[in-house]
RNA sequence: GCGCCUGUAGCUCAGCUGGAUAGAGCAGCGGACUUCUAAUCCGCAGGUCGUACGUUCGAGUCGUACCAGGCGUACCA
């Protein structure tokens, strides 16, 4: 819509300039805005300020200028204005709108759908929790924020792959397996002492108690070593089983599962430790193996092979993410706890070693879940034991609010999630408020059926005949969904939808409030009928991105 | 100490590349259902944008310093 606008504007500078009117050298930047009051008009620019220096003259005289050529037949322009200290002002005509109405009308639910991604491959890792527990809230804000940003980036023209990332292997399984025998031999009696390390969940004595179930006391005489093989990948595969099945109740899903552990099969850990050291970045001291990272963007080096020889984390990660970028992808996206934030540093000057193009790879940090409840803060850490999982607070507050509230923050910006308030206001929780607005589209449809209004071929309605304000106002909102998913998936930043979401409902049912949509008139209900197909559609789109159902009925 | 994030209405937060009188929801107060869903709408009230300098015609937005909160600063994961 803004390109229409700025060309108009392109062609009125030429034509000053032609005229002598102004001097400029090259063709500013033309930067339009939509003015705050909706009665200055439709879109604004500043840019006579911005050429009042080098033109030297006065910003305002500069405008009258700019005006006198748009307000000269240029086309979709109703008017142009100059304002205050140089603003200019732009009404667009009625005609312009319901042009642009029509094609989105016609684009149906693919309105919206973007190229500005240009097909780009994008691999999106995200949540990557460790299998030592179920998921909690903090997960879950990553787990939302991953997967609408992945469907959000679809919609904008990327070409988005996503993935969870298992650390399988490690001192951590170890400690799980361990924890689980232990209780495991506490439930049959026996008497053992629980690690101060050891996981202290109430989960762990589940786990304990299905392996019961299924294999009764049969393990209590094998070797610790056998019994501990068994029991860390009993645990294993049933936390990540129950972490998947999590995730499905919350309507997020993986392209693909990398197992850490399969680094290990085609031995490309030691490959890439191996390239590095062929490069000169690795080096021994104090009986570990460090790499050189602070030769880039970090300020230490780091130790990748530990004394004993184990391997740290961050050395199978450096493979890992090896891998991604050699399978050819344009844009490495991780989503991290921003816990993790130190470790940017060190994985960017890693990749740089590699040679990788420091483009490729961008690090989206999620702040942190502050749980509370009767008002107090609700501890989150998975060795205490005492945390709020996830799938508990689904149970509580419903898969679509417990997306949105997540959803409608910044991801950069702290998350304070007040359970009690969250369920007090599931009636006014502002996910409803957008939920509201479909099923009573969907309502105004019902009705319309059972008025006999003829709704064959309602493309065909006459929209010339919406004349409101409001239906205007509505129209103007619907025709910016586009630029909205454009912005929000280029700046990665996902609660600009559900802001955009609040707004257009907003006008909606305000509009609803004030004009009745199926009326005698026929030919008016059909077109207003038409308006409101083409906002349901964008709607439905917007909370489809969010991952929030569209109800027909509420 | 150093690094990252945050500081805007009583509360939770928006504010896009600097632009016109700083916005929304909740909470508070007052109104609107014989008419397509009142999970809605309309109105009122509420602010030294953490503080101080600076850049600019113009700063919530940019820069510097400071203050406050969170997180990190492992041969933990």
């Amino acid at each position: 819509m803004k390109e229409t606008v700025k060309n108009q504007i392109a062609k009125a500078l030429t034509q000053a300039k032609a005229n002598g009117d102004l001097s400029y050298q090259e063709m500013p930047d033309i930067v339009i805005e939509e003015p705050k009051d909706e009665k200055l008009g439709d879109f604004a620019t500043t840019l006579a300020m911005q050429l009042a220096r080098s033109e030297k003259k006065n910003p305002k005289v500069i405008a009258e200028t700019i005006c006198g050529f748009l307000n000269d037949g240029a086309d979709s322009i109703e008017s142009a204005e100059v304002a205050g200290p140089g603003f200019i002002n732009i009404k667009m005509s009625k005609d312009f709108f319901l042009s642009r109405l029509k094609e989105a009308i016609l684009q149906g639910r693919e309105f919206g759908q973007s190229d500005v991604g240009q097909k780009k491959k994008v691999l999106l890792e995200f949540v990557s929790a460790n299998p030592t527990g179920p998921l909690h809230v903090g997960h879950g804000r990553g787990a939302a924020v991953g997967h609408a940003l992945s469907c959000l980036m679809k919609k904008a023209g990327f070409d988005v792959s996503t993935e969870y990332y298992i650390n399988d292997v490690g001192n951590q399984m170890n400690t799980l397996g361990r924890s689980t025998w232990i209780r495991y031999q506490e439930l049959l009696k026996k008497k053992v002492e629980f690690p101060d390390d050891g996981y202290k969940g109430e989960y762990i004595k589940d786990i304990a108690q299905a392996v019961i179930d299924a294999d009764g006391s049969s393990h209590l005489d094998k070797q610790s070593e056998d019994a501990l093989t068994f029991f860390r990948q009993f645990s294993k595969d049933f936390i990540l089983e129950g972490i998947r099945d999590d995730l499905k109740e919350f309507r997020v899903e993986f392209d693909r599962w990398f197992k850490e552990s399969s680094l290990d099969d085609d031995d490309s850990v030691n490959k890439s430790i191996n390239w590095l050291r062929d490069k000169g970045f690795v080096y021994e001291k104090d009986g570990a193996t460090w790499v050189k990272t602070s030769q880039f963007k970090d300020d230490a080096d780091r130790v990748i092979i530990k004394q004993g020889g184990e391997r740290t984390y961050f050395c199978s990660d450096i493979a890992y993410h090896k891998n991604k970028v050699d399978r050819g992808y344009d844009l490495i996206l991780d989503l991290w706890g921003a816990d993790h934030h130190g470790y940017v540093p060190r994985m960017q000057s890693v990749l740089q070693a590699m040679n990788y193009d420091e483009e490729v790879f961008k690090v989206l940090l999620v702040q942190f879940v502050s749980l509370k409840r009767g008002g107090q803060k609700v501890s989150m850490s998975t060795r205490s034991g005492e945390f709020e999982t996830l799938a508990d607070v689904v149970a509580e507050v419903g898969v679509d609010a417990t997306r949105f509230f997540f959803l409608m923050r910044s991801s950069d910006s702290h998350l304070d999630f007040d359970l009690d308030l969250a369920k007090k206001e599931s009636q006014e929780n502002p996910v409803y408020y957008i939920q509201y607005a479909h099923a009573r589209i969907c309502s105004v449809f019902r009705t319309a059926e059972e008025q006999k209004v003829p709704m064959t071929d309602l493309a065909s309605a006459d929209i010339s005949l919406l004349n409101e304000a409001e239906e205007f106002a509505l129209i103007k909102k619907i025709l910016a969904y586009k630029a909205c998913i454009e912005k929000s998936a280029l700046s990665l930043e996902i609660h600009r939808i559900a802001f955009y979401l609040q707004e257009l409902v907003s006008i909606f049912h305000s509009y609803y409030k004030q004009h009745r949509v199926v009326t005698e008139n026929q030919e008016l209900t059909r077109a207003r009928l038409l308006l409101l197909d083409c906002l349901r559609n964008v709607i439905a789109s917007g909370l489809g991105v969010l991952g929030v159902s569209a109800p027909e009925k509420m």
